[in-house]
DNA sequence: CATGAATGAGGCTTCATTCAT
DNA sequence: GATGAATGAAGCCTCATTCAT
C-alpha cells in the first residue's frame, strides 16, 4: 500500500531464499528418490537431506505423491521435447533412429538421478510412470511407421517393435547409468547397430 | 511313550495337510502379488485368499520378504532351466536365439502371475529381482559370445547387446501379458526378426 | 472343516475375550470422551485407558469419528426409544410432558458419560449431534402440536416452543449431571412446573 | 535524543494504523470463527482474511486461545451491560423478563457472528464460554429471586429455573440465528409467553 | 499345528508458533 | 512494526509380526 523503499529489495531477498529452499528440496528429493526409490523414500529423509524441517516440505509440495508426479512429468516433458526436436529435424529414418537413441542417452547422462527415478528399477509401479512410458512407446510406434512408409524399415507389427525398442533403450540406459567410464556415444552406437541391423551377420 | 498303531498314517496325513496348506499359501501369494504388487500386498490378504489364518502364514514363511524371494527365485530357476535346455539342445545360434525368445514367451504364458510378479511393472525395486535379471543377462551374454564365435552374429560389445536383448524381451512380454488374444508365437517371431535382422531394410 | 472337539470351546473363549476388549474400548471411549470432549480425546488416550494397544482400537472402529458417531447414534436411539414409549403410553399431554422430562432425566442419570458426550458442552459442533438434536426437536414439536390440538396446551408457534423446551431440558440436565446429590425427581418436577405453568404467578 | 519536529504526528499515524490493523484482525477473527468454529479456524485463515501476515497476528494476540478468550469476554461483557441496564430500568419482574429476552435477541441480531462464536453450536467446550454462561445464569437467578420476592413469580428452585431459562433462550436464539426472515420480536414474544405462562392452558 | 487378536513402530500430514529480514 | 517462510511436536492410521489359546 504505502511506498516502502527497501521492501522491494527485502522481498527480493526473501524470494531468492524461497527459491533456494525450493531448489534444495528438489535436489534432495532427486537424490533420495534416485537412491531409495519411491517406497524407500520418507518425507523426513528428503527434508533432512535438504536441511529443512518436515513442515517445510509441505510448503512446496502437497504430498509425497505430488512431488513424484511433478518430478516425473517434468523430466519426461523435457526428454520428449528433445526427442520431438530430433524427429522434426532429421527426415531420414535411420539417422533419426540413431539420433533418438543418442539423445536419449545424453539426456540420461545429464539427468542421471531423474532418469533413475523415472525409468529406474522399480519405478513403473506408479501410474504416472506407466503412462509416460506408454507415451514414449506411441511416439516410437509413429516413428517406426514413418520409417516403414519411407521404405527404410522392414514392415512389421509396429506395436511390438515399438515396445521392443523402448525396452531395449530403457534397459541399456538403466545399466549404463550404474556404470562408470563407459563412453555414452559408444553405447548408443552399439545399441543403434543392433536395432538397425540385428544380431545376425548377413 | 504310548503305542500309536497308526501314527505313521497320521503323520502322513499331517504331512499331506501341511503340503496342501503350503500350496494354498503359495497360490494365494501368486494371485495377490501379481494383482497388487509387493507393496500393495498385505499378509492378511494372502492369508485370507489362502483360507488360512495370518499366523499360519508365518509357519511357512519367516517374513513377507522371504516369501517374495522364494517365489522369485523358484520362478527364475524354472525359467532358467528351460532356457538352459534350449541352449544345450540347439547348436545353431540363430535358431537358438529364436527358441530362447519363444521359450521365454511360452513360460510367461504359462506363468502369467509369476511373471508379473518377477518381471512385472515395478518389481525390480527388489534386490532379488535385480539379481535374477543380472543372471539372465549374463546367460544371454554368453550365448551372444558363442554366436559371435561361431560367426553367426556380428561382433559387438556383448554386455551391451545382452542388456538390450533382455530389455527387449522383458518389455514385450510385459506388454503382451496384459493383452488378450494376441498369439504368442507371432509376437515371438516378430521380436526375433527384429533382434536378428534389425529395423533397416538391407 | 475337520471336526475339532475343543475348538468350539476355544473359539468361545476367544469370542468372549473379543467382546471383553470391545467393552473395554467402549468404556474407555465413554470415559475419555465424556471427560475431554471430542477434540481433546486422542486415540492413544482411549487405547491406554482400555489397557490396549493403539492398533487394537482400529480393530474395532475404523476411525475416531466412526466411534463417536456410533456412540452418539446408539445413545440417541435408546433415549428416543424410551421417549417414544412414553408418548405411546400416556395420552394426556400434560402428564406426557412431565413424564418425558422425567424419562429424559432418568436416562441422563443412568448414562451420565454418554449424556455428557452427546449433549454435553461443546459436542454439538458435530454433524451427528446436530442432526440428533434436530430429531428430538421435531419429536417435541409433534408432541406440542398434539397437545395444542387436544386443547391442553396454548396455541403457539410450535417450532419455537419445541426449541425452547429442548434447550431448557438440555441445559438443566447438563447442569444437573455435574451436581452431586440433587435428587433427579425434584429437578424434573421443578422443570416441568416451569414448562407447564411458567414463571408468572397467575 | 534528536529533535523530531513531527514525531508526535507520526506516532499518531502509527497509532492509528495499529488500531486499524487490530480492528481488521478482530473483524477477520469474528468472521472466520463464526463460520468455522474454534477448531476449524486456523491462524492463517484469520490473517489472510485480515489482509495481514501471520506474524502480525502474534503482535496483537499472544495465542489463538487468547484471541478467542478476548472475543468471548468482550462480547459477553457488552451483552451483560445491556442486560444489566434492563434490570436497572424496569422494576416489574414480568416486564423485565420480557425485556431481557428481547434484549438478548436484539443483541444476537446485531452480533450474529459473535453470538455464533460465543453461544453457537459447540463453543462451550471452552472454559471461558462455560464460565460466561455461568455468569448469565447467576444473573438470571438473581432476577428470578427478585421476581419471587416481589410476588410476581412462583416460588421455585431458582437455580434450576435459571438454568432452564438460559437454556431456552440460548437454544432458541441459536436456532433463530440460522433462520432467515423470522422477525425477532415475534420470536422473543413467543418465548416470553412460554417462559411466563407455560404450555398449559389454565 | 492353526489361529487371529493384539501390538506398536513407523510414516504421513497439520498447524500453532517463532524469527530473521 | 510487519511479514511469511520455517519449524517440529503431535495426532491419525497402517500393517508386519507375535503369541496365547
Amino acid at each position: 500500500m504505502t511506498f516502502k523503499p527497501h521492501s522491494a529489495g527485502a522481498s527480493d531477498r526473501v524470494q531468492r531464499r524461497r527459491e533456494q529452499t525450493a531448489r534444495q528440496l528438489l535436489e534432495a528429493a532427486r537424490k533420495v528418490l534416485a537412491q531409495k526409490g519411491y517406497h524407500g523414500t520418507k518425507i523426513v529423509d528428503i527434508a533432512r537431506t535438504a536441511h529443512v524441517g518436515v513442515g517445510t516440505f509441505y510448503l512446496y509440495y502437497p504430498t509425497k505423491d505430488a512431488l513424484f508426479v511433478e518430478l516425473v512429468e517434468d523430466t519426461v516433458a523435457r526428454l520428449k521435447g528433445e526427442l520431438d526436436q530430433v524427429r522434426a529435424t532429421l527426415p531420414d529414418a535411420v539417422e533419426q533412429s540413431r539420433m533418438r537413441t543418442l539423445t536419449f542417452f545424453r539426456f540420461a547422462q545429464e539427468n542421471r538421478e531423474l532418469f533413475r527415478i523415472v525409468f529406474g528399477h522399480g519405478a513403473s509401479f506408479h501410474d504416472v510412470v506407466r503412462h509416460c512410458q506408454e507415451q514414449f512407446i506411441l511416439d516410437m510406434q509413429e516413428s517406426l511407421e514413418a520409417g516403414t512408409s519411407s521404405g527404410a524399415f522392414h514392415d512389421a507389427n509396429s506395436a511390438i517393435w515399438a515396445q521392443a525398442l523402448i525396452g531395449m533403450s530403457l534397459q541399456v540406459v538403466s545399466w549404463w547409468i550404474e556404470q562408470e567410464d563407459v563412453p555414452i556415444e559408444d553405447v548408443a552406437r552399439s545399441l543403434s547397430d543392433l536395432a538397425l541391423f540385428g544380431l545376425a551377420r548377413r
